[in-house]
DNA sequence: CGATTTCCTGCAATCGTTTGCATATTTTAC
DNA sequence: GTAAAATATGCAAACGATTGCAGGAAATCG
C-alpha cells in the first residue's frame, strides 16, 4: 500500500480510489454511494469499499455539493443565542441532525431585519439544504424570502399566521390556561399578566390563553390587568410588573409569558417592598434551565425543548427529502411544574 | 437588461456578470476581488462591479472553496451547547467572525472522544479554516490531529498543556486566589475548595490558585479540605459538597471551581441542614448568566466571556491570515463580583 | 524611433464529484 | 441459436469559481 504522496496526509480523492481498483471514477462514485450502489456488481463494489478504506478515503463534500447543489447542511436561526432558553432546543436540533448526516451552522439573527437577512442570504448562497427557525415572528419578511429561494423551512418554538410551512410549538395557549388554573385553584382572583410582545406567536397565544382562562373562569380583569413587555428581557419584564402592581394594587398573582420576564416581576415585586409569594404569586413559562434554583424557585411551565427540537429536526429531515410534502405542525402539550413561586393568598 | 432565465431568480453566476459586461471570465473574477482588483483597469472594474450588482450577483462559496481549499467557515466545538457559560462565549465569537466575513459552524462535541474526533473529521473535510476549541483537555489528542492536518485552532476557556496553539484564557490561578482572598478577608480560616476535574486546565489552575492563596495567608488546610468533582456538573458539585461538609466539620466556606458546582454546593449545605451564608459561605467561579438571580445570589469569579470570545475570533482570524505567526497566548484578568452568597463567619 | 518595461486582459487548466447517455456484456425468452 | 431485455461499466460534460502563464497594447526610456 504505497502513499499516495509524499506531502501530508492530504486529500485522496475518488481517482485515487477509482485507480487503484482499477476500475472508472464513475464507477467508484456509485460503488461508494449507498444509494446508487446496486447499480454496480457486489464483487466490485466490494473491491472498491475495501481499496477505499484502504486508502482512507473521504468523499469531499465541497465538490460533491457544487456538482449536487446540496450541501448536508442545514441553518439554524434563533434571535439570541446567549439565551438559555434556546440552549436546549439547539442541542437536541443538532444532535438529531448529526445522526442523520446533517451538519447544523447556528447563527445569531438577532433584532435587526437587515442582519437577519443577509444572515438568509448567506446561508443560501451556502447551499444549506433547509433552515430552521426560531426567530420568526407572526407576520415575517424573511420566512417569505425563504419561500421564494424554496428551500425546506421549518418554524420551532415560535410560529407564524400563515400556514405555509411546517413547526413545532407547544400549545401556548393551553399553557397560559394551566398557568391560570393554578393561580385559581391556589384561590387567587386578582391575577395580572405580563405579556410577550404582540408579534411573536408566543406572546400573541399566551395572552390569548389567560383572557380565555379568566373568561372561562367567570373571573373579571380590567385591562389595566395585562402589560405587555417590550422584549422577552428581565428589565422589560422588571417594567411590566412594576407598572401591573402600581395600577392593581389588589393584585395577588402575576402570570408572566415566560420566564426571563418572571424573574424580572421579582424585582419589581422586591423594589415595590413586596415578597413573592407571600404577598404576589408569580408564574412563569418554558421552564428555562436554573428556574428551579431561582429564589423562590419558580413555578412555571414546561414545554419540553428537547423534544422540540427533536421534532424540529425529523420535520426538517422530512421536508428536505420530499420537498413537497404536506406542511406539517406538530404542537406538543405543555406541563405545570409547581415549585414555590406560587401560594395561596394570604388572607 | 434581460432577465437571464425564465426560471426563478436563482444564481447568476460569473459567467453571465462577464458576458453581459463583454470581458472575460477571469477578469470578471479579478475585479469582483478586492485583493485582485488592482490588476484591472479602473474603468472596467466599475463596469464589472456595476453590471454585477445589477444582475445581482453573488460569489458562489461553495465553487470557490473548492478551487480555493478554504471555505471562509470556522468551526466551534464546545463540550455542552446547552450549558449556559459558553452561551455569551460562542455568541460572541460568531459576532466578530461574522463581521470578518466568516460563517461559523458550532458542534456539540459531547463527553466521548471518538464523536469528537468524527467531528472533527467532519469539519475538516468541509475544509473548515480554522477551529476553535472549547472541549480541550490538558493532554488532549484531539488537538494533535488537528495540527496533523495543520489548520488554525484555537483554545478558548481551557487550554492545553503544551504550547503549541494559540489560546484565550481567563488567569485561572489568580481568580481562585482572588476568591480565597474574598473569604479570608471576611474573616474565614476553615475554607474546603470543591475542585474542577484535574484533567481539564481550568479545574487544575484554579485548584492550584486556591492552593497558593491558603499557603499565601499562612492558612493551614488537610488534604481532605479539598474534593474534586467528576465533572462541571450540580450534582457533581453537590456530591462534593457532601464530602467536604462530612470531613470537616469545622468548615465556614466553600470555594468552588465553577458556579454550577457551587450550586451543587447549595443543595448539600441545605441537606445538612444549614444555611448559606450563615452557616457556610460560598463563591463560585465564571459568573454565569443567572447567578445573580439564585437564592442566595451567588458571589462569584467574572471571567469576561464576550471579551474571550471576541478575542478568540480575533486571534483566529489572525492565524488563518498567517499561518506561521507566532502562537499567541492571551490571559485575562478575572474580577471578584461579590454577592450575599459569602459573609462573615458567625463567631 | 526602436527597445524595454509595465499594465491589462484573455486562455485554459484545475478543484473533486455526480450523472445522463452510450456501450459492452450477460441473461432471458422464444 | 438468435433477438430482446437486463445488467454492468465507461465516457465526458457539467457544477462555478480561481489563477499561472502568455501575449498585446501602452508607457517609459535612451
Amino acid at each position: 500500500m504505497p502513499p499516495r504522496r509524499t506531502s501530508s496526509l492530504q486529500s485522496v480523492t475518488l481517482r485515487d480510489v477509482a485507480k487503484s481498483s482499477g476500475v472508472h471514477l464513475s464507477t467508484a462514485s456509485r460503488a461508494l454511494d449507498p444509494a446508487k450502489r446496486h447499480l454496480i456488481a457486489d464483487a466490485v463494489v466490494s473491491k472498491i469499499v475495501a481499496v477505499a478504506d484502504r486508502l482512507g478515503y473521504r468523499r469531499d463534500p465541497v465538490a460533491a455539493s457544487l456538482r449536487t447543489r446540496r450541501s448536508k447542511l442545514v441553518g439554524v436561526i434563533v434571535p439570541d443565542i446567549a439565551n438559555p432558553v434556546f440552549s436546549p432546543i439547539i442541542a437536541a436540533i443538532t444532535e438529531t441532525l448529526s445522526a442523520a448526516g446533517y451538519s447544523t451552522i447556528v447563527a445569531d439573527g438577532g433584532q435587526d431585519r437587515k442582519r437577519q437577512s443577509a444572515l438568509v442570504g448567506e446561508l443560501i448562497a451556502r447551499r444549506v439544504d433547509g433552515l430552521v427557525l426560531a426567530t420568526v415572528r407572526r407576520d415575517d419578511p424573511i420566512l417569505k424570502e425563504c419561500l421564494n429561494e424554496d428551500l425546506a423551512v421549518v418554524l420551532v418554538n415560535r410560529t407564524d399566521d400563515s400556514d405555509r410551512v411546517s413547526s413545532v410549538v407547544t400549545d401556548d395557549n393551553a399553557g397560559m390556561r394551566l398557568a391560570v388554573d393554578h393561580l385559581v385553584e391556589l384561590g387567587h382572583r386578582q391575577i395580572g399578566h405580563i405579556a410577550g410582545p404582540a408579534h411573536i406567536s408566543t406572546g400573541h397565544l399566551r395572552r390569548q390563553g389567560f383572557e380565555e382562562a379568566m373568561a372561562a373562569r367567570g373571573l373579571k380583569y380590567s385591562e389595566r390587568a395585562i402589560v405587555e413587555a417590550a422584549a422577552y428581557e428581565r428589565e422589560a419584564g422588571e417594567m411590566a410588573a412594576a407598572e401591573l402592581l402600581k395600577e392593581n394594587p389588589k393584585l395577588t398573582a402575576i402570570a408572566a409569558a415566560n420566564d426571563l420576564l418572571a424573574l424580572g416581576a421579582y424585582r419589581a415585586i422586591a423594589a415595590a417592598g413586596l415578597s413573592c409569594p407571600r404577598d404576589i404569586s408569580v408564574v412563569g413559562h418554558n421552564d428555562m434551565p436554573l428556574a428551579d434554583m431561582v429564589e423562590p424557585p419558580l413555578t412555571t411551565i414546561r414545554i419540553g425543548p428537547r423534544e422540540m427540537g427533536h421534532d424540529a429536526a425529523r420535520l426538517m429531515i422530512a421536508r428536505i427529502q420530499e420537498p413537497n410534502g404536506a406542511v406539517k405542525r406538530v404542537v406538543l402539550s405543555p406541563s405545570l411544574v409547581t415549585r414555590t413561586s406560587t401560594a395561596a393568598p394570604k388572607q
